[in-house]
DNA sequence: TGCTTTATTCACAATTCCTTTACAACTCTT
DNA sequence: AAGAGTTGTAAAGGAATTGTGAATAAAGCA
């Protein structure tokens, strides 16, 4: 599912989008100001970002110029408020990829999504890298400071599912039910296993974790 | 006010739970039959709706699904006689986001609904400042000056039941049903324990608290 | 002020939760 | 069919959390 990060200070105009985006079959991940926003792009590298020119704090253009910084690929639609008077040359030279003036109907919005979407395709990033290590989405590959590592099929999963929720905590039974599936159902004590597994596996110090941490009472957390 | 959609075709039962509910500070809508029940549901959008499911006419899971049909995100409880074994893992996936089984205990009741307007509540606000603290809702990571500080369940729980409830005094009692829930009873010491653990790490000056405040004689109350 | 009630703090034990290890069952390969 | 690798689980040990009581402090009140 494509993964959608809408940064806009409005809030009822956020959750319309969320809700609409949803309806359409993307993953909406919602904030409200620039920082967050930024952070949020870094972390979950989505798959396209709309974010809103006026933002409290960080600025609209702030992030977009951030963004391309850290070398993101990922395509940028701008929201502008009509008044704005946007110097549009200058949003596309700062890496933006298309922009809808506010305010715009949902049709619309859709439309740019989906056109962006389609000129940007389906180039995903296919090796992620965290710390010392290297996963190769493509090849299924794991390297540790340019060595392979092997992984068995239950291990290399929860890495690619933790690589797709980083930052977040993850309950165990939602970690079960990704990972695992809904078929099989097996304890939660199981996660712990393999967690520990990952931990002595890519960990520069497997009993002090740096990337895979536990959050007690909750679940677990990776950090890249 | 929360409004709350009852659909129970036991009149007597459905009139208590109409009096319990307008006590404890909820609006409260009674309907007979599934089909009402439906209507009310999509016109009304209640903050939250219990739904028998053995009812004349439309049954109680397929109110459920129509609901769910029309994208309502309206968290549902299920009422349930001892004697219907409900498949608990269908209904859930049916939509529903918990049940009680029949007979039931008005405090439970109530624990039940607070339990899930808790859950599926006001979780629209993704991230919440105050001073020189954030808190993330979605990562529940907090944060002071930028950085980390870990918290326990516990004090996580309580720390988002004051954010959620600002500027308002707090019995202790209020808070332990809110935040310990019906199952368990300790004492209201506990609550005052665990204030002290958050001024430690939340207040500038733990011995002279700004935002955690004490209402002498009554409880406890937090300003942002 | 002195007295009573209420809140804070601290240390600690009980409990809950997590880690690690070892191992048996199972699945592939050969 | 044996062997090698993988996986889920149980059990033991360790760590973190949490409720409580007792000592102390603060607040309210006459």
């Amino acid at each position: 599912m494509q993964t959608i990060l809408v940064i806009e200070d409005d809030e009822s105009l956020r959750d319309t989008i969320g809700v609409l985006l949803e309806q359409e079959g993307f993953k909406a991940v919602l904030v409200g100001d620039g920082r967050s926003g930024l952070d949020q792009a870094l972390a979950l590298k989505p798959d396209l970002m709309m974010v809103d020119l006026r933002l409290p704090g960080l600025s609209g253009m702030e992030v977009c110029k951030q963004v391309r910084a850290a070398a993101l690929p990922t395509p940028i639609v701008v929201l502008s408020a009509l008044a704005d008077e946007v110097d549009k040359v200058l949003l596309l030279e700062l890496g933006a990829d298309d922009y809808v003036v506010k305010p715009f109907g949902t049709r619309e919005l859709l439309a740019r999504i989906r056109a962006v979407l389609r000129r940007t395709g389906p180039e995903r990033t296919r090796v992620v890298a965290f710390n010392e290590t290297e996963v190769d989405l493509e090849h299924r590959i794991v390297r540790r400071r340019g060595e392979e590592i092997k992984f068995t099929p239950a291990e290399y999963n929860l890495l690619t599912f933790f690589l797709q929720n980083p930052n977040r905590p993850l309950t165990r039974d939602l970690i079960l039910n990704s990972v695992w599936g809904y078929e099989s159902y097996p304890n939660t004590r199981t996660v712990d296993a393999h967690i520990g597994r990952l931990r002595q596996k890519l960990e520069p110090e497997p009993n002090v974790p740096r990337h895979f941490l536990t959050v007690h009472g909750v679940g677990y957390r990776f950090v890249p």
